[in-house]
DNA sequence: CACTCCCCTGACAACGTTGTCCTGAGACGA
DNA sequence: TCGTCTCAGGACAACGTTGTCAGGGGAGTG
C-alpha cells in the first residue's frame, strides 16, 4: 500500500479512501490510484484491515458439523454457503464427529480468527463453554440440536412430530410389533425420535417393547447386524422404524440379505439419496436441510446486524413421503419367520 | 494482552513469551501469566498475530470445490480436513459450480484472507491468473482437473484409463453398440473419460458411432431425458457408459421407467452412495475422492514447508466394481426394442 | 576480585490498514 | 471585503501482536 501510494504519489489514507470507495476523492487522483493499484498488482490485507476497523469484522462464519461428508451435513453446508455469499460472506468449516471435545476446539480456534458468528451443531451436553470462549458479541446458532447452558437462536426439525408421523403411519398400516432403531442415547434427536416413537405407541393404545427398541447405533453396520439379531428372534417385529438415515441404510442392508424386505416394513427418518430407486423404494420422514441451513444464516446475520431480541426456536418440518416399503401390511407371523429361518 | 500484562505484572512481551511457549522464562512469571490469562479470559488475536510474525501464515488453507453438497466433493474435502486437523490448519470452503468468474472471485478472496495455500478444482479453461490474483509465495495444487497456464502440482484420476476399462469391460461382456453419455465438453474429465471410451472401441476394431455419444449432460434429470430418448430410437445401444455420477443415477432412472434395467448394460464412472442395493446394483469405476483429497493436502503441506522441486503430477487409480449392471449381456435387439415400445 | 557469559525481562518499533483530526483552498452570502 | 462553510487531501496514532535489541543480575572462570 506504501507503494501504491508513492507510486501514485498520494497519501496512505487516499489509496485507503479509493480502496474502500469513500466519497470526497477527486476522480484523477482515483485513477491515478487505481492505475497504481493495477500495475504493482495490489491486494490489501484483509487481516490488517480488520486489525484497524472499528467494527472488527472479518467476514467469516464459521460452521461446525458433525461431518462436513455426510450428506444432511453438505446439504446444510451449501446452504449456509450461499445464504453467505450475498453477503460477501465466506465459511470456515469444522467435523465434529460427535466428540465434544473436538467442539470446545474448533470453537476456541474460530474465535481466535474472529469469525463474525458461529453456527454449531451441537455434540457435548453442555455449551456453556461458549459464554466464556466465544466473545460476547459474537453470536451463535444452534441447527439440529439445542445448546445446552447459552440462550441462542436455535434451528429444529419436528423430530418428535416426524417420528410420531412415521410410526402412525406403520400402525396405520396394520403394524403392531414395530421396532425403533436408535442412534446414541447422548443425542438429542436420537432421543426426541424416540420420544415420538413411543408417544404414538400409546397414543394407539400399543404398549411399547423394550426388546423392540434397539439403542446406541451409530453406523449401517452397527444396524445391520443388529437387524439381521432382531429379525432371528422368536418373536419378530413386522416393521421398522430406522431413525436416522445410516440406521435406515443398514436396516435396508440386513433386509436384503434376509430376503425380507417386501415383507417387513421400512420407514427411515431423514430422506437421503436413491431412497426413491431402491426396491421398495424407501418411505421416510424427510427433513429439509438446506431449509435448515437457510434458516440458520439467516438467523445468525440478522443478529451480526445487531438484532437483540430473545432468542428464538425456528421448527423446520418434516415431510412423509410414501415410497413403499412404509406401505408394506404385517405378514402372518409364520411367513415373516420361515423367510428369516431360510437364510 | 495489556490488561492481561498489568494484572500479571509483568511486560506485554512476556505475555507474548508465555503464549507461545517461548524458552527463557522463569516458572514463577510464568505461573502469574498463566493465572491473569485465565481470570480476564484472555484469548490472543490470531488476526493480528499473522500480521506481526515474520512468516505471516495464517494457519487456514482454501478449497475450492465444484459443490460442496455433491458427495465427490465433500469426501474430498473431509480427507482435506483430516489431513489439515493434523497440522492446527483450518479449511476455508467454497463452491464454484462450474462457474470461472466465480473461481476468479474466491481465488481473490482467499488471497486477501491470505489463505497459506489453494487446493482448486479448476473450473474454468484458464489459470493463469492466478499468477497475479495469488501472492507469489502461496502454493496452488489443482485436484480432479489440471489447470492452465501455471505450473502447479495436480492430482487426478486416472479418467482415460477408467473409461477405457468401463468400455472394455462391456465390449468384453459382448456389447458393440455402447452409448457415451458425456458432461458439458468444456470439462477436463468428460473430454478425458470420453477419449477412453473411444480409445477402448478402436483398440477392439469397432467404429464409433456420433449418435451413440451424447454431450453436454450436466444433472441427472437431463441425463435421464436423453436416455430415454435415445432407448426409442430404431437402433438403440445395448449397454451405456455414463462418465458422471449424476448422469449414472439419471441413466437408472431412465432404464427403470422403460423397465429395460435389466437388459441394457450400464457402466459408471464414479462409485455413489447405495449403487450396490440397486436392482441390478450397479457397476462403476470407482474413484478414490478421500485419496485424492489426501494427496492433495499432503503435496500443498509439502509446498508450504518449502519444497521448491518440480510441480509433479498425482495420479490416482481407479477401480472396476463389477456388481450386476455391467455384466449384463445383449440382448436380442427384437427384444429390447419390444421392452422399450412398451412403455 | 574482575571479567565474561548466560539467563531473564522489558522497551520499542513494526506489521498493513483505517479513524480522527487538521490544514488549505475555493465557494458563497452578507 | 470578510467570515464561514464545505470539500479534498494528508499527518499521525492506533488496532494487538511479535522481532529485535539492550540491560540487569547472578553464576562461573581465571
Amino acid at each position: 500500500m506504501n507503494d501504491v501510494a508513492r507510486v501514485a504519489r498520494v497519501s496512505l489514507k487516499t489509496v485507503s479512501r479509493v480502496v474502500n470507495n469513500e466519497p470526497n476523492v477527486s476522480p484523477v487522483l482515483i485513477a491515478q490510484v487505481r492505475s497504481a493499484i493495477e500495475a504493482l498488482n495490489y491486494r490489501p490485507d484483509l487481516g490488517a484491515s480488520t486489525l484497524r476497523r472499528s467494527d472488527r469484522r472479518t467476514e467469516t462464519i464459521a460452521l461446525l458439523l458433525k461431518d462436513v461428508g455426510n450428506p444432511f451435513s453438505s446439504a446444510l453446508h451449501r446452504a449456509v454457503e450461499d445464504e453467505s455469499r450475498a453477503r460477501g460472506v465466506h465459511v470456515l468449516t469444522g467435523s465434529l464427529d460427535e466428540d465434544p471435545s473436538r467442539e470446545r476446539e474448533l470453537a476456541k480456534a474460530f474465535t481466535m480468527r474472529r469469525a463474525d458468528g458461529l453456527i454449531i451443531v451441537p455434540v457435548g451436553m453442555d455449551q456453556t463453554y461458549l459464554a466464556t470462549e466465544v466473545r460476547a458479541d459474537t453470536p451463535v446458532v444452534f441447527v439440529d440440536r439445542p445448546g445446552h447452558g447459552l440462550p441462542a437462536d436455535t434451528v429444529l426439525a419436528t423430530n418428535v412430530l416426524g417420528a410420531a408421523e412415521a410410526t402412525r403411519h406403520l400402525i396405520t398400516h396394520g403394524h403392531r410389533r414395530i421396532a425403533c432403531l436408535s442412534d446414541y442415547s447422548r443425542i438429542f434427536t436420537a432421543r426426541h425420535r424416540q420420544d415420538g416413537y413411543l408417544a404414538a405407541l400409546r397414543e394407539a393404545g400399543i404398549e411399547a417393547e423394550c426388546r423392540l427398541i434397539i439403542p446406541e447405533l451409530h453406523t449401517a453396520a452397527e444396524a445391520e447386524a443388529r437387524v439381521i439379531e432382531l429379525l432371528h428372534r422368536p418373536d419378530p417385529p413386522t416393521a421398522i422404524f430406522a431413525s436416522q438415515n445410516l440406521i435406515t441404510v443398514g436396516a435396508v442392508r440386513a433386509l436384503r440379505r434376509l430376503g425380507l424386505q417386501h415383507t417387513v416394513a421400512l420407514v427411515g427418518f431423514d430422506d437421503f439419496p436413491l431412497a426413491d430407486l431402491l426396491e421398495p423404494a424407501v418411505t421416510v420422514i424427510a427433513q429439509d436441510p438446506a431449509l435448515m441451513g437457510r434458516t440458520a444464516a439467516q438467523a445468525l446475520f440478522r443478529r451480526i446486524d445487531g438484532d437483540t431480541s430473545p432468542p428464538a426456536d425456528h421448527w423446520i418440518p418434516t415431510t412423509l413421503i410414501r415410497r413403499g416399503s412404509g406401505e408394506l401390511i404385517p405378514a402372518p407371523r409364520a411367513l415373516a419367520e420361515r423367510l428369516a429361518g431360510t437364510l
